[in-house]
This record gives C-alpha cells, sequence and structure tokens, in this order.
RNA sequence: GGCCAAGUAGCUCAGUUGGUAGAGCAGCGGACUGAAAAUCCGCGUGUCGAUGGUUCGAUUCCGUCCUUGGCCA
C-alpha cells in the first residue's frame, strides 16, 4: 500500500515481471470504467504484461462498495493461488485493505427507497436530528457516529430501517469470514512535507494527457452526475465544475493539487495505524530489493 | 502632485463604542465495517503596515510616513 503517487504501479509491474505475481488493485476509484487519466490507471500495455484484478468492474454510476471489494478480493486472491501464483495487492484504499484483511461484518442490503427516505429526512432536518434518531434504537452506534456525520448515520439508520436490528448487533455478531493476514509494506517518503511539487506536477501530466476531455466525456453521458460517488474522486470534482464554469482553470489546477495533498495526509493516517507494515522508502534503491527478496519466499511457499 | 479607500493568521476577510483579536479556506494531528479519492473530529500568539502623540492603558482616537487600489490632475 502507499500514498498516490508513491511509485506502486510502476513498483508492482517491476516486481511481477521477475516473480510469479499478479496484482490485485485495492482502489475505490480504479474499479470504475472511463475514469482511467485522473485515477492513474495502470495502462493497457502493462495490464497486458501483467494480470491485473479487481479494474473497470463496474460504470461510474453504479455504486461499488468495500464489501463488495471483500467478495471480489477474496474471489481474486483465489484464482491467483488456484494457479499456483502469489497475489500482490496494490493500492491506496486503506478501508478496503483493512476490511479484507481483519473481516467484515455480514449486513443487510439496504433497499433504495429506504435510503431515499433517510436522504430526504437529512436534508430536512440535518444531520443531528437524525443522530437523536439513531441514538433512540442504536445507542451503540450512536456513540460512536458524529452527530455531524451525515454519511455514518444514514448508513446506521438504513441498517435499523432495513432490519430492525442496530447495526452494532451485525458488528458483534460477525465472525470475519474473509479474514486473512499479509505481509504489509507501505511505500512513502518518510516525511509528507515538500510533497506537493510531486502532486502538482502529476496533476499536470493528468491534464497534458487529456483529463478534461475524460470528464468532458463522463459530464456528457446520461445518468452521471456529481451526486455519482465515483466522481468525487480527487481531480473529477474539481474538473467538472469547471467545466460548469463554476472554477477556472486556475482555480480547478489549485484545488485539484490540494485535494491530492489532503488525500494523502488521510492515506498516511491509514497506513501509521497499520501495525505489523514495513514502511519502505520509494527513493532508496533497496526498496526493489527488499521487496523482492521478501516476495520470492512467498513466492517458493505456494503450494503447486 | 491632490482627494478617497484599504493595510489584522499562509490566503480572503470580520471585529474591538480604547482593556493586546476570530471566522472560512489552507496547514497539522486523528477517526474510519456496503459512498472511503468519501465523510467527519480536534488544533488559532498574529510586531492588528511603521512611527510619534493623547491616555492608567492604543490594534482601536489624532498626526506623520510607507504600501496597494481607485478617482482627479
Amino acid at each position: 500500500m502507499g500514498p498516490t503517487g508513491a511509485g506502486k504501479t510502476a513498483l508492482a509491474l517491476w516486481l511481477a515481471e521477475r516473480l510469479p505475481i499478479e496484482i490485485v488493485s485495492v482502489d475505490s476509484a480504479l474499479v470504475y470504467r472511463g475514469m482511467d487519466i485522473g485515477t492513474a490507471k495502470p495502462d493497457p500495455g502493462a495490464r497486458r504484461r501483467v494480470p491485473h484484478h479487481l479494474i473497470d468492474l463496474c460504470r461510474p454510476d453504479e455504486p461499488y462498495s468495500v464489501a463488495r471489494f471483500c467478495s471480489d478480493a477474496a474471489a481474486a486472491v483465489a484464482d491467483i493461488e488456484s494457479r499456483g501464483r502469489v497475489p500482490l495487492l496494490v493500492g491506496g484504499t486503506g478501508l478496503y485493505l483493512r476490511r479484507f484483511e481483519t473481516g467484515i461484518a455480514d449486513m443487510p442490503p439496504v433497499p433504495a427507497d429506504v435510503h431515499a427516505q433517510l436522504q430526504a429526512a437529512l436534508a430536512e432536518a440535518g444531520a443531528p436530528a437524525l443522530h437523536a434518531r439513531l441514538a433512540a434504537v442504536d445507542a451503540d452506534s450512536a456513540a460512536r457516529i458524529h452527530p455531524h456525520d451525515p454519511q455514518r448515520i444514514l448508513r446506521a439508520l438504513g441498517i435499523f430501517e432495513a432490519s430492525g436490528r442496530p447495526m452494532s448487533a451485525f458488528l458483534a455478531a460477525a465472525p470475519p469470514s474473509l479474514a486473512r493476514r499479509f505481509r504489509k509494506w507501505v511505500l512513502a517518503p518518510p516525511v509528507r512535507d515538500g510533497l506537493r511539487g510531486l502532486w502538482a506536477a502529476r496533476f499536470h501530466q493528468m491534464l497534458d494527457r487529456g483529463l478534461v476531455n475524460e470528464v468532458a466525456r463522463l459530464r456528457a453521458t446520461a445518468g452521471l452526475s456529481l451526486a455519482c460517488p465515483a466522481l468525487r474522486a480527487v481531480g473529477y470534482r474539481e474538473v467538472w465544475g469547471y467545466l460548469d464554469g463554476e472554477l477556472d482553470a486556475a482555480a480547478m489546477v489549485e484545488r485539484s493539487i490540494t485535494a491530492t495533498a489532503q488525500y494523502a495526509k488521510r492515506q498516511y493516517t491509514w497506513f501509521r495505524a497499520e501495525d505489523s507494515a514495513v514502511w519502505l522508502d520509494p527513493a532508496v534503491p533497496s526498496t526493489r530489493e527488499i521487496l523482492i527478496t521478501a516476495m520470492s519466499d512467498a513466492a517458493n511457499r505456494v503450494p503447486d
């Protein structure tokens, strides 16, 4: 795992060309088709050379989720291992890896109309009012969730309304069926300070490659709007605002770079909390050697 | 050159009827179980442009100067 722009993709390809590994993407944005440039998706050539999994799974208007990731990843890992190869999970979505590793509770689906009703109630009454509603039916979740956090309040209320049981009960009950331990490496510059220039160069490169056209295509697609979670991704939201005329070009660029920096910061927070992960500096040459040695061991242990 | 306005946190600004100041954004730290590139929480000392004066006390009132913008020459 590693923050955006640390060089995960290139390093994974380098390793995959030397070891019998296949890559499983752990990235909430790479699953969307048509979102290539702004997500720095591995290009077709790379994907021909090295098998990649969990990329281009759905349309940007389809909801993907951590739960879907867990089952997709389990299937991909099983598939790779069944062929005698070693799965290398590569990505920056901390939640996905955490839940895949330590298990995710089995919870009932929330029907779309229930969710829509809650959304309307949120718009009308505000998050604290819904939080109070939640506290009445699921005190444990209410204690865990901040009254100003609409996303989590809606989720917990949705579970209750869909099933009649509090979300906290599902969390407490579920044995992690997908639980799986990994060897973990964090590929990240040891200090984040001063990396803004790197994010900036990266974003300008995306613009040169046609990011604005890519977003314009998505914007012209029926059914897509900023309400789709996929389009809230870093850069996409800002370029969309630029195409709407709400941001000028300079503001679009600056805000995208800032959003990248903020995203990277949240990623560092996830990775710091990851126990038993070894941190590797992408600027240090020995990083490659450390990884290839460690992974050779893993590859040798795979039954065939 | 004259007149007017503005100079307060990294940025945009509020405010103090005189008792040394606070929002948003940015930044830093954190949380995270079906939206997670999302969502949310915590963190605010800054010669209040400079200098002199009035005052027990000036960022606040007065004078001068500097800077920026506008208008007039």
